[in-house]
DNA sequence: TGGTTCTTTCAGAATAAATTGAAACAAGAC
DNA sequence: GTCTTGTTTCAATTTATTCTGAAAGAACCA
């Protein structure tokens, strides 16, 4: 039987590798490195845990830790605590995958898809009218609204699957997921 | 009535808008602003253009011009085609939104999801075995194993939606998405 | 109040990513 | 074969992003 403490190295060897996998997919979604480490520490560990220690186990400076944990709290994937007598400020990650990844489609919504949405209003607006043309200008200008249009419409229904599922109440979501996917093939 | 020349700018003006503001959305997917752009600028106009066009229009150079193109042909979102007479290759992209959508989020899975799955199987296997340990030891370690579960299980869920909805046959997502909108409250 | 502990900020440094441009490569045409 | 036209590659450069560390800012205590 293996000993205490070769347990417990591999415990957090296997940590360390969730990490920085972890980690390592965050560059491909337009999230630093650094932050999606953070949180993946504080979800493979469980455990509430200071800057401190969050600098220490992730080698990063306390500037770069305070600046990914201020993210991640505006996330809202991860949340403050505190620990008796102790004047530090704690930090834990949501430990309902699902509803850290409802927080985290809400505020790509909110952030993102939202801005492009106005935009694009903005720009089919400004666009010139059909209907002062005529002939292959026309034709030309009716396809440009429509593909705008299109594009709007898709947009519009991502946003309102999202409101539907992904609102801060109504989960939903995991169960819709489940049961679309027992009928499968 | 506007002239047509002043349509025309406008019209052009329009589509500069709508490149500009899906390049910008681009950065924050991990995608890189230029491959955003062409491919926006092959959606937007609906005509197939070849490299010195997408160059000139976009001004960038014929090298990063000749890699993006290379990358949307490579996730499958605009194709090759020819000009008679012309022995340049023309480029254009597909312009059903939601078949776009669906080659996105495949290639996305495939790059990214299914790798961080495979990691996570790793992890899984070469964590410390819970039944080798006893008292508070084993708690951690068992709360350990919970954890990755419930990431696995989640990538699996998501992975097992993709396929169901975004499979190379198969579209539906249309529908059920604009159903699901449907019962809106 | 001054002293202590902890947190945030931000200019500059380090690092990573995108872009260029020229050379190498391909595919006809003749 | 050579010449022409079009495409790809990649080392060097430019640009953008992330990270650091020291200083400033809070919050609490006695």
């Amino acid at each position: 039987m293996a000993s205490r403490d070769t347990q417990h190295e591999k415990l957090t060897e296997a940590q360390d590798r969730f990490v920085a996998s972890w980690g390592q997919m965050a560059g491909a979604w337009g999230i630093s490195r650094t932050m999606a480490e953070a949180h993946a520490l504080l979800y493979i560990t469980g455990k509430p845990m200071n800057t401190d220690e969050i600098m220490d186990r992730l080698q990063i400076s306390r500037g770069n830790a305070s600046m990914s944990i201020r993210a991640l709290l505006d996330w809202g994937i991860i949340s403050r605590t505190h620990k008796r007598g102790d004047r530090k400020e704690y930090f834990e990650a949501d430990q309902d995958i699902w509803s850290m990844f409802r927080s985290i489609v809400r505020e790509r919504m909110k952030r993102e898809v939202e801005p492009l949405l106005a935009t694009l209003f903005e720009i089919r607006d400004s666009s010139p009218a059909p209907d002062e043309a005529s002939g292959d200008q026309q034709k030309e200008l009716l396809a440009h609204q429509k593909r705008l249009e299109e594009m709007l419409s898709f947009l519009q229904t991502m946003e309102k699957l999202s409101h539907r599922f992904v609102s801060p109440s109504g989960s939903g979501l995991e169960l819709a997921a489940k049961l679309l996917t027992k009928f499968d093939k």
